[in-house]
DNA sequence: TTGTACGCGTTATCAG
DNA sequence: CTGATAACGCGTACAA
């Protein structure tokens, strides 16, 4: 195996600013020698090349206006030449660039940018296969990044798409303050925001009924006669986590229930530390007999930890998820329809994209309580 | 609202072949009257447009030569003019585009297509995850698509996503036949097939240990005495499906017993699909006593299933899932890492891309047996 | 009906 | 050190 083979595989990640030179071949000094970085054996990917038009009209025997008239479905060509050109076609196996294309005309490239906080998780794995389905239908695909709620990374990935670039941008943001897009925005840059809005900007943004959709669930545990109801939240600054805990607090004082900051861990974004979080709530002098979990990462963890906790303890979650139901109890959670906030997001991505130009749009993608058992459980 | 809005959400997805005109803009005929196609009010997204290289130029007054000295950090440019161009760089938002750049080097673009089977699919989520996971290591960027299992999409995505053009490709293989790759891959385009190997074609793939984790599986059953084992399976024609089944078939005849083809139900990749294979073998005259499921899909089928059946029943799931060891009887399972295959699959196309040109790799991932309760039920 | 010349935003060559 | 100028693959005026 040739020691090209790792050529390429050091430089740091892209940065941000407006992108040094691409750490794409070798090390730096490598330059000098006129001689090429790769050993004859193993090229680099020498492309023989994608044929491209002139290739076509060379093989056809006629001018590069004409192939690009037949290529484009133009009029006014002479059957004859047009058989000629589709079999140079044919048989070069020609396509058109489409970023050499769009260069040109200025039209679309005919990809929407979408970041995600990770890929992994099924609420967002359901976003994209929306987004990816309202895409398709518009002929378009979707480039995809993941921010693991770094802000830092989220601006990374932000400007790398819109630069590459992306006709438009759905974005989950995870920063809190999304000012350094307004001159993208103004420069013609397409953004929706996903599941949060953006901070400080105005703009598009297509959200859950959080804070309606926690109380509903906390209602319901205190129906049930809970009075110490644990709260596990994603991380401090999540702002969903934030507007899901306000739900909460609401529930609590429409019941007349001191709120008690005890009683609430934010700060777990990932399922063991929620898990740890539960195991503190039910370890306390006076511990949590129900918990209201805020997405589905904690959810799970809540769920682990109480299996162990020897006593039946209430669970409502923010998050249907599929095996929720068979689970021992079944676990009651506050529904709604992740593909519907990908579709809403991506149609309003296209409207913009199409020349909508309404003002900044809020949508909000409404949230309800499936009953299922384990909320249902008494104190 | 302005009726531009739907603007270009007519058009068929996009074809095979050559790729005609894109139908971006509105429906056909539309274009005969000279005017334009949008109203002043909503125009068609009128990019004030990046600023270019020129604009930075005519700003700092320099040369267009002398930024792309800058921009790419090469030498030789005398520290005062240097700032002149930053300073113009940061007041415009200037940043280089990408897609013009690779134009004309001819060098990689930056991003490299992955096409699933589905999006929503936790295995297939968890492959992007570590795909892009390596992608962003090297500063590239993912275009995902999805198949749904259907070999004319994923050839219509493949050719796509080849002449955008991305610099490689990752792809599940929905189709049973990739000789119209060979083209392709003359002409330089590097692709790797995950999952599954491709079809008539001599490629790079990433593959499970499928029959031998299928084989484990079900004698882990027989040794708990089962010998009625239904085998609910995928499509037929999806090839994972057929090696797992020659796993339960080969681990049968290892322990002498007679395959039963009605035991077996393939032709199930959904949910409900398996969830009503497993109906009918747990109502056979001689029904069956456990199972096993060929991914996680008809695991979770089978599941359902069995819940109502009124007696315990042993099964074994090829796909290890996040629920696997909360539910009421934890389900034994067939594990591996699949961020493992995402990262092989990557790994080896990046290297590809950087000029290995070894002979086609097939690289198999190894599978194990995590007993949890579900397998061990005895008949 | 067909072809020429130029431009899209960038980089490379080669003078100055 | 700096800057014209050509070129990448394609589409569009404007001839011919």
């Amino acid at each position: 195996m040739s020691d090209s083979t790792k050529a390429g595989a050091a430089g740091p990640t892209a940065t941000d600013g407006y992108s040094g030179p691409a750490p794409l071949r070798t090390a730096a000094g490598r330059r000098l020698p006129a001689t090429p970085d790769f050993d004859v054996a193993t090229g680099p990917a020498e492309r023989p090349g994608q044929p491209t038009m002139r290739d076509v009209a060379e093989a056809a025997g006629v001018s590069l206006k004409t192939v690009s008239r037949v290529v484009n479905l133009e009029p006014g060509v002479r059957p004859e030449l047009q058989r000629h050109v589709e079999e140079a076609i044919a048989a070069l196996g020609f396509r058109r660039n489409v970023a050499a294309r769009s260069l040109r005309t200025g039209h679309r490239i005919g990809s929407i940018g979408l970041i995600v906080a990770d890929l992994m998780n099924p609420f967002y794995s359901s976003v994209a296969k929306a987004v990816e389905g309202v895409a398709a239908r518009h002929g378009d695909v979707i480039i995809i990044g993941s921010s693991g709620e770094d802000a830092t990374r989220e601006r990374e990935l932000v400007t790398n798409l819109l630069h590459r670039p992306v006709d438009g941008l759905i974005v989950v943001p995870a920063g809190n303050d999304h000012r350094y897009l307004e001159p993208e925005r103004r420069m013609g840059a397409q953004i929706v925001f996903l599941d949060r809005g953006g901070g400080r900007i105005d703009a598009d943004a297509v959200v859950l009924e959080n804070s309606g959709g926690a109380r509903l669930g906390v209602a319901h545990l205190l129906r049930r006669g809970h009075r110490r109801i644990g709260f596990v939240g994603d991380s401090v600054g999540v702002r969903t986590a934030g507007e899901r805990l306000d739900g909460y607090r609401d529930a609590l004082a429409a019941a007349g229930i001191t709120y008690d900051p005890e009683l609430v861990r934010l700060g777990s974004p990932a399922v063991d530390m929620a898990e740890t979080a539960t195991r503190q709530l039910l370890g306390l002098d006076n511990p949590a007999t129900a918990f209201f979990a805020a997405n589905n990462r904690q959810c799970i963890g809540v769920l682990r930890a109480i299996r162990s906790a020897g006593r039946p303890i209430a669970v409502v979650g923010f998050d249907d998820f599929e095996l929720a139901d068979l689970l021992p109890v079944p676990v009651s959670v506050i529904a709604y329809d992740p593909a519907e906030l990908g579709r809403a997001a991506s149609e309003l991505l296209f409207s913009r994209m199409a020349g909508d130009a309404r003002p900044p749009q809020r949508i909000v993608i409404p949230t309800r309580l499936i009953q299922r058992g384990s909320g249902e459980i008494p104190v």
